[in-house]
DNA sequence: CTGTTAGCGCGTTCAA
DNA sequence: TTGAACGCGCTAACAG
């Protein structure tokens, strides 16, 4: 107590750098994002930075703007900071995941978020996208949808192909027949987009719904429509994932959209990883690896004009 | 020569913990900024995290959501962490700013960015908003418009108080005459916006275009006047500040934004911090302090669809 | 030029 | 219960 009130007197502070040293840890997480500048990925930041908050711990961030190359120099940084542990959501076109091996060796956890690799063992937490996509199909079938177009992600990515399973699974659950020439591809730009809305309205039985992969390519989508005279949300609905918050201001945005809440699954992303952090102090020999699935939920767009 | 044959043999990797610890250094810079969702600040956090990738640092990252305390508790986070160099955009209600003091203290370099303090004796980047407010001013005269209204932010922002003065001074360069009632202050929120759009629109001498603050605000106020049945850039003429990208996806935006290039203006702020953490190893007696003002642009808001 | 060592500030351990 | 000493991994200073 003597001691106390001395270091009080002296106003004494513990020198974090040294604890650091010694402890061996940083008291940091490192957080990897594709662009901080869609709106889905600064939620996301932002529900993860409150949840470190709570738990004393800072956020050391990176963005990879979508470059394999950018993403493994930063995953490097990360790793020589250090941080205690890693959320990362993937780059569009990383197909390889071995500069997230070093992270293993060095007992760092690494959960992926969102953008997830199609792997077994790994931590993950991200959306129920087939649900969604089910959500999105059953939405349109109850309105009387009789031919769904679906302007899907790249190929590749996890997430379009959850999104055509949802598609394909929905629709033959309730005794549709799947399209496959309805599910086209972009690659996420507007060029791509209009592309890809093009092949729709050319097909011969031209859909008068279109789920599109998310509220970015749907504006683009739209745009093309309108451009082409289609009357949104007439003659053809759209029904889109992530809902910007800026649609309530539009005019014309999709119907509704599939709503991902990023913001609750960073928490719940920051929150896994301190959960990994304790448990990994004590012995457990086996790693058991955490894949969290949270769902989706369809809310209409509503405007506030009309 | 041996040393280095054999270390990378045994792939030997320097501890960075150790090397901070030693050298008192940590390699990031904190960044703490009210809310990363909105568009303005996602885009500045870009750039600054591009800028600390260049010069090998990361960047540590903290949201105050425009709340005091949390910016208080955030400054203690950054300071025990500790980065080597801190750059701020203060909270919309914070007056107080000795928790930057102990920055001072420790020799850390803080640089107010944006939001920052009407203070002499800071390093700061931002836009020079009074210069920008001139912009819009000439823009709207020159377009015949003799009534110009304007919706401001909280007047203790300094931020409004450059916009309040680069309007008077727009006028009165050209020989018109400042009207203050024109000049109406909004919290911020949708309520305070419709409120002041209504005052405007109560004046006898009702404007024919109307200043606003930024881009969201603009929103709130379009879409209130959308809702008493005036033409939106017709009956009255809106130019906003910021820019936001989603806009050119909007039949009713803003005919002119005032762009303050937020990305830039984060790589600028990155970028004088290091200076300043390079300088500051030098024995340099007198501090001199950075206030970097950076020039706005007036851009039309090219709407895709006409 | 090469090799050795002190010490950064903490927590932990061991001795008193 | 209290106090002294050690060691974490590195760099800088110093000695050979």
């Amino acid at each position: 107590m003597k001691v106390k009130k001395l270091a009080l007197e002296l106003n004494y502070e513990p020198n974090q750098r040294a604890i650091s040293f010694q402890q061996k840890k940083s008291f940091s997480i490192g957080v990897i994002l594709p662009e901080l500048s869609e709106a889905f990925f600064s939620a996301a930041i932002s529900g993860i930075e409150d949840m470190a908050g709570k738990h004393n711990y800072s956020v050391l961030l990176g963005q990879s703007h979508d470059d394999e190359k950018r993403e493994k120099q930063i995953a490097e940084n990360m790793k020589k900071h250090p941080v205690d542990g890693l959320i990362v959501s993937i780059a569009k076109n990383t197909e390889n995941y071995q500069h997230f091996d070093i992270f293993k060796r060095l007992n760092i956890p690494v959960l992926f978020f969102d953008r997830i690799p199609n792997l077994e063992d790994i931590h993950s937490v991200s959306c129920n996208m087939e649900a969604g996509t089910v959500q999105a199909v059953n939405f349109l079938l109850d309105n009387k949808h009789l031919v769904i177009g679906m302007i899907n992600g790249p190929e590749k990515l996890f997430a379009s192909q959850q999104r055509r399973e949802g598609y394909a699974k929905a629709m033959i659950a309730r005794n549709k027949q799947f399209d496959q020439e309805l599910v086209v591809p972009s690659d996420l730009t507007k060029e791509g987009t209009q592309l890809a809305m093009a092949k729709l309205l050319a097909l011969p039985n031209k859909p008068t719904a279109v789920i599109v992969f998310n509220d970015y390519v749907a504006l683009d989508a739209i745009q093309y429509a309108r451009q082409k005279n289609i009357r949104i949300n007439e003659d053809i609905t759209f029904v889109s994932f992530a809902n910007l918050p800026l649609c309530s201001y539009m005019d014309f945005a999709p119907l509704a959209s599939i709503e991902q809440f990023p913001y609750e699954q960073g928490q719940n992303a920051a929150a896994t990883i301190f959960s990994l952090l304790n448990s990994s102090h004590q012995t457990t020999e086996t790693i058991v690896y955490q894949t969290i699935r949270m769902e989706t939920k369809l809310v209409l767009n509503n405007k506030v004009i009309d």
